[in-house]
DNA sequence: GCCGTTTTCGGCCCGACTGTTTTCAGTCG
């Protein structure tokens, strides 16, 4: 039994138990646990082994007792009984916008509707009618939520939602009256997912600024549209669409309404406790004493005013931030000198060797590693030793006319389904620096997954494991592997551990990232560019660092050029 | 069900919006 395995059956119950009409606080408590679980970056077969169930945030006598049933016995006593009550497929009907539990328990009692398709059938009879507190509108409402769901693809990758943001944000810049626009939300955050785009801004003319928003050539269909607030669906791809919401907040109330909105909900739930041990309330208007605002206009008062220093986005998620204080020098885009991890047209890449290096170089980088395919890799067209070979002289000689970037020749390399590399190890002693990943034969177990990626590092010229999990955000599961014996052995052989920056990977993601940073093992953060434009994709691999709360100094690539030879010659050097 | 330099019992965040309502319940973020 997995951790997602585990959460989600707490979820379950969570969810089953307020459709039965529990007590919302002892509800709350089984989702604040599965929450929990979803986030460790451990097993949690090894914390129950050790008996540090308690130890976990949320976590009681009760909930452990009930962790250490599923994990021993595949199954929960309390959930089998709410299934033979409550009929499961009752939770399909949670996804509906506008439908909670209390509707639900409605629709099951007094209709009998046990399902999204007997939700369907009962309005197409018209067989809603006359039940007690729902009237006509909330039917209206309940299908559209349907239709809304049936098309809706659920969370976009952080990278889709960034590029509209980017496009409505520069145009209600340009809009009169507009003074400032800035994305709230898990956008704001980093998060590898959002589910709809929060943006806010201050403007003269809230109703000029509101109207050129919905009005956008884009905007499907609009939601609402008030005084303070927009709300649209729209359309970032034929058939694709993303809810956006534009808020107008006044400037002195700015800060309060920019803290508000960003979340993460489980991290404003702390802030307001905070506020309230003080006797204070907080809102989206401000912190406040009785009818004196004590803060509001900039989110560092806000904070300040709680005794805490200023919390970025990428750490409010209520997981240690309000006890361990970020990190003065948590990494930034600017910090990040050159790119370890990008293709060119000799593999799968769309633009040339030349190409590459002028838009590193353009980008203000100190270096840039060509890592093309290694022969195994067929399909992305994967270099033979001697294609390599002759790469090789071709990047050195652009390297020597190349000024103010160094330009040096890596790979790829597979890493085959015994742990050896594509590459004999006198060939990649030639060169500057080697990644290692895994490209096929991810759906074994754990323990062969680890073995294979353990037996890379052990290898004294591999200096990144690429993209370590191999997930694709949305498309393919992250394979299964132990994550912490690589942390460990990374540390133990010099090996780093790549943050890929390409949104559909983000690979390290956050949380392990986060373990590699506690077990003492580097992180390298790479595009895996396969286009100029891909370079550009950094500042996600940025974003997951700072939700890892990485520093500058855990990051391999924000040192010099020197530096990082002296990392890729003290592992060649390292006696065994 | 969890949790505690105000608490081991009695709390557990806050406001907006909507709909079905004459004072509130449900849902959402």
């Amino acid at each position: 039994m997995t951790n997602a395995d585990v959460a989600r059956i707490f979820a379950e119950v969570a969810d089953l138990l307020e459709i039965r009409g529990e007590d919302v606080f002892r509800v709350n408590s089984y989702r604040r646990v599965a929450r929990t679980i979803e986030d460790l970056p451990v097993d949690i077969n090894e914390i129950a082994a050790r008996g540090e169930l308690t130890g976990l945030p949320g976590v009681g006598k009760g909930s452990a007792e009930k962790i250490q049933e599923l994990l021993s016995t595949g199954k929960l006593q309390l959930r089998e009984e709410l299934v033979r009550e409550i009929p499961e497929s009752l939770l399909e009907l949670r996804e509906i916008p506008g439908v909670g539990p209390k509707k639900i328990a409605l629709l099951w009692k007094e209709r009998g509707i046990r399902s999204l398709a007997d939700l369907k059938a009962a309005l197409e009879a018209g067989k809603l009618a006359g039940l007690k507190g729902l009237g006509d509108k909330s039917i209206q409402q309940i299908k559209e939520g349907i239709e809304f769901l049936e098309r809706s693809a659920g969370r976009v990758r952080l990278g889709i939602a960034a590029a509209v943001a980017d496009l409505i944000c520069d145009r209600l810049r340009r809009t009169r009256g507009v003074r400032r626009v800035e994305p709230a939300g898990s956008l704001r955050r980093g998060r590898e997912t959002v589910g709809d785009l929060d943006l806010l801004c201050i403007a003269d003319d809230p109703d000029l600024a509101i109207r050129t928003f919905t009005e956008l050539p884009e905007v499907g269909r609009v939601l609402a549209a008030g005084q303070t607030k927009g709300s649209v669906l729209y359309q970032y791809a034929p058939g694709q669409s993303l809810q956006v919401d534009l808020r107008v907040v006044p400037e002195e109330s700015f800060g309060a309404a920019w803290q508000y909105f960003t979340g993460s909900k489980e991290h404003n739930i702390r802030l307001r406790e905070l506020a309230l041990k003080r006797g204070w309330s907080l809102n989206e208007y401000g912190l406040t004493e009785g009818d004196k605002t004590i803060a509001s206009r900039t989110e560092e008062e806000i904070y300040a005013a709680l005794g805490l220093p200023w919390i970025p986005p990428e750490l409010r998620e209520d997981r240690d931030e309000f006890d361990t204080p970020p990190p003065e020098d948590l990494l930034t885009l600017e910090d990040i000198r050159g790119d370890l991890h990008v293709h060119t047209t000799e593999s799968d890449g769309i633009h040339s060797l030349e190409e590459m290096v002028v838009a590193a170089a353009a980008r203000g980088y100190k270096y840039l590693c060509i890592a093309d395919h290694s022969r195994s890799s067929t399909i992305a067209n994967g270099l033979t030793p001697q294609r390599l070979e002759k790469q090789m002289e071709e990047v050195r000689r652009l390297a020597r006319k190349t000024r103010g970037l160094k330009v040096w020749i890596g790979t790829e390399v597979d890493i085959l389904a015994d742990g050896s590399l594509d590459f004999p190890d006198e060939l990649l002693s030639k060169l500057d620096f080697v990644t290692a990943s895994i490209h096929s034969g991810m759906g074994r177990d754990a323990a062969t997954n680890t073995r294979r990626t353990i037996a890379a590092m052990q290898n004294r010229y591999v200096n990144v494991i690429g993209h370590p999990t191999g997930r694709l955000i949305g498309r393919r599961e992250a394979m299964a592997l132990d994550i912490e014996a690589i942390c460990r052995e990374a540390a133990r052989t010099g090996t780093a551990l790549e943050i890929n920056a390409s949104n559909l990977r983000l690979d390290l993601k956050d949380q392990h990232a986060r373990l590699a940073r506690e077990l003492g093992a580097l992180v390298c953060i790479n595009t895996d560019a396969h286009s100029i434009d891909e370079l550009e994709e950094m500042r996600f691999g940025v974003l997951t660092a700072r939700r890892a709360a990485l520093r500058s100094t855990d990051v391999l690539n924000t040192r010099s050029p020197a530096e990082i030879m002296k990392f890729v010659q003290a592992k060649r050097n390292k006696k065994k």
